[in-house]
DNA sequence: TCTGGGGTCCTAGGACCC
DNA sequence: TCTGGGGTCCTAGGACCC
């Protein structure tokens, strides 16, 4: 059965915002001192995660490595990335956005979409207007500045917030989407990767334009749901609405690690398993879930992975319960002077804990042991750090990082910044309760 | 885009049931 | 025993996103 498209009789107005360079921006936002200056974020892996557009100026573009970053520009400033800190300025811009409108969805770190469809009476101004004291409000408080993008739908807003960076304002109007759409390349249009790309070429297709003018027959004959949706909301027709939820479930939660140089150390590779084990198992306890699948992988040079899918007796997020199942698994996949960059471990299969029911055969003065010990870990975790208290079986990974100096000089000023706020408030998280 | 870390949704096909 | 029709659940793999 073909589902009905539920598309709006009247215009919508949607907001796409998107903070310039964000990481390297919250950065010089937090150090005066870095501010007019080239910084560039990633130290932790090499590569460039965000360049501030001092050091874009300089031609530092995302992704390329660091060693590469000291020849073009050997005053550039390299930090690594303090995801913490990113989190917070993160939190704080959606707060703003949510003081314009309720419909607010926290697209990534750094991005939103704010649906502000019929405010316009109220702010008595334009939906640009609008969109402008947006832009103002945010670089005033929080010192970072973001580019937006205005039009009828998602898709287009995303087009429109594109178009000019940073500290963009562009506005799209249904009537003069075509004028947008004409020189973008199809490839960059949100949704449309580089498979898709390749096939509308065959078929002549080359700008957003092309594509939003084909017929509906021919989308429907060879692109599946996603594509079609793509090419309705070029056309000025919302398929995608703003989702206000914040997010509170996950269908699947992965830890993984890539260290330098590679290895074949057993006990090593083993104890960096166990940890991305214990992280990826504390975040689902947070949100309450347990899983029913672990699966687990390691990557090797050449970047193919392998690993083995464990389905578990009882879904579980205690890593006391699953650290033999590990082993196994680890057992299976680990080869001996094969050296490994990165591991991995993925729980899927969640599921609420509070649905969970006891089986007949289950221990439940062991089980009732378990989670007493875990609620005082995160107990002692949320007081004093993650990881104060940890398995034996990750403990060599704690040694490793004191040896390399990881994290060595992550900023301080946040504490004032931030002070006063408990980091579980600060990100918004729900406290930990643990039905038993 | 030479490769970090964390996610989502869709489709097809098989197993199984009535 | 054969046959038809229809439904649900699950999984693997692909594609895409930041």
């Amino acid at each position: 059965m073909e589902q009905p498209l539920t598309l709006h009789s009247w215009p919508k107005a949607i907001v796409h915002i998107d903070a310039d360079a964000f990481f390297a921006a919250c950065e010089q936002a937090i150090h005066p001192e870095l501010r007019g200056k080239p910084v560039v974020t990633g130290k932790e892996r090499g590569i460039v995660a965000a360049a501030s557009y001092e050091a874009k100026a300089k031609g530092i573009t995302r992704g390329i490595r660091l060693f590469e970053v000291k020849k073009i520009c050997p005053e550039a400033i390299i930090l690594p990335s303090d995801y913490e800190t990113y989190s917070l300025f993160s939190i704080r811009m959606f707060a703003i956005l949510r003081r314009f409108s309720p419909d607010v969805e926290e697209y990534s770190i750094d991005e939103a979409f704010v649906d502000l469809t019929g405010l316009r009476r109220l702010y008595q101004g334009s939906y640009g207007k609008i969109a402008q004291q947006i832009q103002e409000t945010i670089e005033k408080e929080l010192g970072i500045t973001v580019s937006i993008g205005v039009s009828v739908t998602k898709v287009l807003a995303k087009v429109a917030s594109q178009t000019r960076k940073p500290r963009g304002l562009t506005v799209i109007p249904g009537t003069d989407i075509h004028l947008f759409l004409k020189d973008l390349p199809i490839e960059e249009v949100w949704g449309i990767g580089p498979n898709t790309a390749a096939l509308l070429q065959k078929f002549g297709i080359r700008t957003a334009l092309d594509f939003a003018r084909s017929s509906e027959a021919f989308v429907k004959k060879y692109f599946s749901k996603p594509y079609q949706e793509v090419w309705h909301e070029l056309n000025g027709r919302s398929v995608y609405p703003v989702v206000p939820e914040t997010k509170n479930d996950y269908q699947s939660i992965s830890k993984t690690k890539t260290f330098t140089p590679p290895t074949d150390q057993k006990d090593f590779l083993f104890a960096q398993m166990a940890r991305n084990l214990e992280n990826a198992c504390t975040k689902a306890r947070r949100y309450e879930l347990v899983a029913r699948r672990l699966f687990l992988y390691m990557r090797r040079q050449d970047f193919n992975d392998f690993g083995v899918e464990i389905r578990l007796t009882r879904p579980t997020a205690y890593p006391m319960e699953l650290l033999e199942a590990l082993r196994e698994g680890f057992q299976q996949i680990y080869r001996p002077g094969t050296l490994y960059r990165a591991t991995g471990v993925v729980l899927s299969g969640l599921i609420p804990v509070s649905s969970l029911q006891f089986g007949l055969f289950d221990d439940r003065v062991q089980i009732e042991r378990i989670v007493q010990v875990y609620r005082v870990i995160d107990g002692l975790a949320e007081k004093f750090g993650k990881h104060t208290v940890h398995h034996g079986a990750s403990h060599s990974v704690e040694l490793h990082a004191q040896h390399e100096g990881e994290r060595g000089d992550i900023p301080t000023r946040k504490r004032e910044l931030f002070k006063g706020e408990n980091k579980r408030q600060r990100l918004g998280l729900p406290v930990l309760s643990v039905p038993v």
